[in-house]
DNA sequence: TTGAATTGTTAAATTAATTTAACAAAAAAT
DNA sequence: ATTTTTTGTTAAATTAATTTAACAATTCAA
């Protein structure tokens, strides 16, 4: 378990703690601060969490916490990725999302645009906002039509289908955690 | 830990496992996950890690399996809950987002809005885009004058800022994960 | 330049996790 | 019915995590 040593030396450096502050704080020896560090010793889950607890971070964010650092933060309106589908256009925010935990889109639905169903179960979580036009969206039971101003959200391991039922183009900005595509 | 034991028990039935068959999967005692079930045990690290690999099951799912499961989907323009803050206001899809991975803003900046500095440092991820207006954004060391059209998406560990420097006002769709407020 | 405090490391001692091996209870097989 | 497996639990034995307490190296003060 060398990784888990690294990625908490790296946190614990972000914090500017010392192996012995940081033991005070979780209520823990120094002595087992470097041994994990160090990849010496195989800690305990309760171990961890008085550590983690100190740092005010939660397992779930320490373990999904690969940081992405691109340096590349803006994207002019012509550098958003376009991924074509149909009558529907996304545009993404960022073209490579795999070591990304969010998706930004700018949808766009022709009139008549529909997803079909499902997109599969991944357990993510989406929602957005309507802009323009018209959007029939089904989750699980229940079916709605929104207009501009118009929300959802929803785990995405619900059924779902969205549909442009109007005959103007419909634009929706949504996300989705993790990336869907 | 009787929460860890509780989740593995679960996760190890809905496999259809018996103990002794997911210890031989796993190449672990059959007593080792007993004690874990229930909660006799501290497990280490990478007797845990074992046993969830044998179910392909990573960490991080593990630990952030909390589905939501409200039946809200949909939120008329007006159910939107609005968060607002000196010269701008949040419009936020959902209102209780504690149990929810994904937070999406509707954000409206009146001329001469500043968030002032980093929104501090959560273990998060965001981005946006542009919608109308003009948007002053800092990231880091970088800064970026947004156009209607213009996107942006960065860590938020890195220190942030948003100002309108527009004499109109600025109107932004962003998603963050996990929500930041 | 000296002394005090703080750093990270590590052997030895202690405590606890993990396995081995046994047990009883329930289900499946003959 | 009765044997045979399979189930989950647990004491005892073994192995390993964790702490205590020491060490040398570095930084800070005066």
């Amino acid at each position: 378990m060398q990784n888990i040593g690294l990625k908490l030396k790296a946190l614990r450096n972000t914090k500017g703690l010392s192996q012995r502050k940081l033991a005070a704080r979780a209520n823990v020896s120094n002595a087992s601060i470097s041994l994990i560090e160090h990849g010496r010793t195989d800690p305990s889950m309760g171990l961890l969490k008085r550590i983690l607890d100190s740092l005010d971070v939660s397992f779930a964010e320490f373990f999904s916490a690969d940081d992405f650092d691109d340096e590349k933060y803006f994207y002019r309106n012509d550098e958003l990725s376009e991924i074509s589908s149909g009558l529907i256009s996304y545009m993404q925010v960022g073209s490579d999302l795999s070591k990304s935990h969010l998706q930004i889109l700018y949808e766009r639905y022709h009139p008549g645009a529909d997803t079909g169903q499902s997109m599969l179960s991944h357990n993510a979580e989406e929602g957005g906002i309507v802009l323009q036009g018209r959007l029939e969206v089904t989750v699980g039971e229940q079916v709605q039509i929104l207009l501009a101003g118009d929300a959802y959200r929803f785990n995405s391991s619900l059924p779902h289908r969205f549909r442009n039922t109007g005959n103007k183009d419909c634009i929706v900005v949504s996300a989705c955690t993790p990336p869907s595509f």
